[in-house]
DNA sequence: CACATTTCAGAATACGTTTTCTAGCGTGTT
DNA sequence: AACACGCTAGAAAACGTATTCTGAAATGTG
């Protein structure tokens, strides 16, 4: 089921069967005719690796993520998975389950099978580790962060956008105590929605007390305890601020166990609006930041990179933007007045008992 | 930074370099010592293209699903890529979205990288589809149904054991009109599931009523409008089976935008145990069928295919279990006193009014 | 010590393509 | 009519590795 059999049969050479297959013009239709008719008759397929060989690119693009698991990411393995099929790509995905063992083997599977470009979405993979993907020139798109340099794009995503308009949301619905449960400060993109958060309180001119600030590590877990944190604070939030979806849900989850009702008694707002988030009861108020356009850009970076001749292997950055989306998790705030205080803490002591 | 250029560097042959790189036993330790050096001192990775052409095995498995997005296999496909890292594979991931077109492209697609096996995790493969496959001799395993032939395994689901588990564990709560929202039942695993919910409910002695059998689609929105559907009948069931979880939440939100209280007033069981299944409030009891269980059958099929040297290509059939997860959505039925059915039809109406 | 046998490194070939190079043929120009 | 040129098909080389084959050295045996 050679290229050999197809020239042998249909009489003529590798060259022709070659071409014609890959729709080199030149070709006589005759000829053409002859090797598609044999093409078919014998269900001959190309065989990519050899042909990767000669050709010196693989059609192949790496993803590298976190964790499939992680209800961020198939969205836009889907996605990516779409564009591959459209351009003719094969997807290598890879995850690095927070391991740095599995990164270091993640760069090296896809130098191996000598990947055209990387997208590279996990957070924390260190520079060390990308030395090796750098140094074979190799196309990389990063998420956020990520050097400045040749042959490397970023996408920068405008946390701002979308958080300014949660705050502005919830203060709109006369929210003053807003708290925010952030991700694991060792993550640059945790760090950036803190930020964000902090100046659009600012901006809008509440103040950010410093005992609502509280990180979490964006697991549901996480949440959870962060709910817990803010229980026991002196004035409590009538507002929680998520730095992403699962821990929104965690929160919501456990003010459903101390009878905390939500939107009535806690607004709830996350981040990155994951699928999940319409499903929750309520449906979770969200900055949404799109997956299927992250994905877009990530696979548009590679692109660009590899179809343009090595010429422009300048680097290049590509703005993801993030909005609000209004769900059924949000309403006006409690009032505090006195009875409803003591109501609150009769339900949460009930619970507890 | 070829294989050869190792060679010079280190003043051996090209042979030699590829038996120490590949472990082969024969090799003088200090030449090989010799290899290894400039190897690292270069950062030298083997071509995996060159290495499958050469020796006919390319280390990549196929994985074809339906959507990546359908939360049932975001865990298959990492556990996947988990077995696989291990046992030096790559994974070649592809999904069919119900798209005929598609369907056929994967298989496409995975001969054209030679890949060593395919798992197909998505129903409604047509036989013919995989004619090309089958004519390749590339080994296959199936959930659930699949041609019974040398070179391919089937993994058998036994739904019959957690529908019973779930039948019985809602008929000790005093359910006897229990309801039954299939899936799509073009689906032969939708159709296996329907029916093990039948001979469950024969086997402990109830009736399955002709209209408390609903056929969903699988996903939330058919969830919803099953529980519209089971509101219009007579006399309302006081629990539901779902054939999958996504149906059993949209089950849940519906049931919650009409004050229908999930437990005490309608205990749910869904099947599946997604992820989502336990951060749902309430936390869905449900019928766990185990991805990670099942991604290892899928793999250690392939793998057995592919590792006895072809000797053993018999067909092989695996078992996977299921088994009930009691969580909070299910409780003692609702009496059905006058009263309470007043109860409910008053809070119904106050939330459509 | 001579010869047979084993061991192991290197030369050469094969894997299935793409692509460069070459040669033949037809066409157009003077 | 002779010559130059463009076009296209085939021959051959290349891609990077594994592996078979070969020969030389080392080892064992009588």
């Amino acid at each position: 089921m050679d290229i050999r059999e197809i020239a042998r049969r249909a009489k003529v050479s590798t060259a022709t069967v070659s071409r014609t297959i890959n729709r080199v013009p030149t070709v006589d239709p005759l000829l053409a005719k002859r090797v598609w008719r044999v093409v078919n008759e014998l269900g001959y397929y190309p065989n990519r690796q050899a042909r990767a060989l000669v050709s010196g690119r693989s059609r192949i693009f790496g993803l590298i993520v976190s964790e499939i698991t992680n209800p961020f990411f198939p969205e836009i393995v889907q996605s990516f998975e779409d564009l591959a099929v459209q351009h003719n790509y094969e997807l290598l995905l890879t995850s690095t389950v927070h391991d740095p063992k599995r990164m270091e083997m993640s760069v090296r599977r896809m130098i191996e099978r000598r990947v055209d470009g990387v997208a590279i979405l996990t957070f924390g993979m260190e520079d060390s580790l990308i030395g090796d993907l750098r140094f074979r020139k190799v196309p990389l798109v990063f998420v956020d962060v990520g050097p400045r340099m040749p042959g490397v794009s970023n996408i920068r995503v405008q946390y701002q956008e979308g958080i300014r308009e949660a705050v502005q949301h919830l203060a709109a619905l006369r929210h003053t105590r807003i708290a925010f449960v952030s991700g694991p400060l060792a993550l640059r993109s945790a760090v950036a929605r803190k930020a964000a958060f902090e100046q659009s309180m600012q901006e809008i001119g509440l103040k950010v007390a410093r005992e609502l600030i509280i990180e979490g590590d964006h697991t549901m877990k996480g949440g959870m305890r962060a709910l817990l944190e803010l229980l026991s604070v002196r004035e409590r939030p009538t507002a929680v601020l998520c730095s992403n979806d699962m821990t929104a849900i965690g929160v919501m989850r456990e003010a459903f166990d101390y009878g905390i009702r939500v939107p009535e008694d806690l607004s709830l707002v996350g981040f990155d609006d994951i699928r999940m988030a319409q499903f929750m009861i309520p449906p979770l108020t969200t900055v949404q930041m799109s997956q299927t356009e992250l994905a877009n850009l990530a696979f548009q970076a590679l692109l660009n990179h590899v179809e343009s001749d090595s010429l422009s292997l300048k680097h290049k950055e590509y703005i993801l933007h993030t909005t609000l989306v209004v769900r059924k998790s949000t309403a006006i705030a409690a009032s505090s007045s006195a009875e409803e205080k003591a109501a609150k803490a009769r339900r949460l002591v009930s619970r507890t008992a």
